[in-house]
DNA sequence: AAATAAAATTAGTCTTGCCTAATTTTATTT
DNA sequence: AAATAAAATTAGGCAAGACTAATTTTATTT
């Protein structure tokens, strides 16, 4: 089994690794978590003789096929946290990260699957993000962002790609989650902002990063 | 806030107070955790830095106002997190303790009283043990065990002693539960085997042992 | 009271996971 | 190609929390 300095790095890693589809240096490892270059090399030297990742100086940091099913359990047991704090325990969408990155490294053999099913085999976590299955498999991820939208179309918010509370919190107070239909009205040329019609209410406008923020369905 | 050991050994004096009402030891501690003395001198200066328990050669080890306080919060979330484990996830009574050894060290300031909600405020635990309340109030714990009780009375079972997976296993082999009725026919003076009718149903016997591990209630 | 046994404590070590500072390697400019 | 900047690595250290072995203190026997 893996300690939880270990899990969280494996984490970060698979994070990493879908974000970008880039080369993953120990430098970005480190800024995601905050940790110093110097530390996370000492740590992939204990993922590496654990088999979990492969190396390469050129390539970067890769999981190997046990990393990335470990990793994807991990994040199953995170997302799936998520839905309960969030459905069962009444807690609002900026609040259930933190305790969700704690919850993610008890350790059970059934226990994840337990609480899938509990949920009811929810597909998406409350973020918007596909929960992976039992077996590794998961929901589509959304890619297309609000600010890649054309002007005049409609869209339907499909999940969060920021989850800092600061961001989570603007949308609840504009009304925003996960479903609500937003319609782009106009792309102000100046600076990319958006003038943005929230489930046909009067206009918003938002910035260019916000727009980049939010993830959409047509 | 403490870390996850100062808060295993913070609940282990807390549970030999309660279980001995004697002098804690530093060896008693070390055997009741499966750790060294020397260890737990080490944490001892810990706690006592803290100000959570002050140790007096003569008098043992004792928790103070703030390290009763906080053991009975940890105790709180052990208990209400094994009721989630059985009534939620479908766990047997013998499985759910190791798992809430580890959920009771999640930190967040509403997360036990938003469980307890969730859960309808139980009151006891499955194992039959008080669940403290927010303040730190709780229902009353039996004390009469089933070896206590003079033969040809009939109780009701209300807690275990002994929380092995031996004991549990036995229990549930033998179709006994928390609420189930037991008649006590018999007791024999050879080796204070006891004679006892399940539920109404026909004899069996069990030893001394056995039934001063199980809690009852008349 | 001495002798012996048990309990408590100290001293020193180990592992994990982090750090800083120094150095080496690799990339980017000029 | 040389100079400079950035990234990666090494070396050494620290705190937590455990350990073993040695020693001291306290309790129990004889
Ligand atoms: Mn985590
Ligand atoms: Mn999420
Ligand atoms: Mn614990
Ligand atoms: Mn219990």
């Amino acid at each position: 089994m893996h300690t939880l300095s270990e899990e969280n790095y494996l984490k970060c890693i698979y994070r990493l690794w879908q974000d970008k589809g880039q080369k993953i240096t120990p430098t970005a490892i480190a800024e995601s978590l905050g940790n110093n270059p110097a530390s996370v090399v000492d740590m992939i030297r204990k993922l590496t003789d654990k088999q979990l990742i492969v190396y390469d100086k050129k390539k970067g940091v890769e999981l190997t096929a046990q990393g990335q099913k470990d990793a994807t359990l991990i994040v199953r047991r995170h997302r799936l946290w998520e839905v309960f704090l969030l459905e069962k325990l009444g807690y609002h969408w900026d609040e259930i990260h933190d305790i969700a990155e704690e919850l993610e490294h008890i350790k059970d053999a059934t226990l994840a699957d337990r609480l899938d099913k509990f949920l009811g085999f929810p597909e998406y976590d409350p973020h918007g993000d596909p929960i992976p299955k039992a077996n590794g498999k998961m929901a589509k991820r959304y890619s297309t962002t609000l600010a890649d939208l054309k002007p005049g179309s409609q869209c339907r918010v499909a999940a969060v790609k920021d989850t800092t509370s600061a961001f989570l919190q603007y949308l609840i107070k504009l009304n925003i989650n996960i479903g609500t239909k937003i319609q782009l009205i106009e792309k102000i040329s100046f600076d990319s902002s958006l003038v943005i019609s929230i489930d046909g209410n009067e206009r918003t406008t938002v910035s260019q990063k916000f727009g980049e923020s939010l993830l959409i369905d047509m």
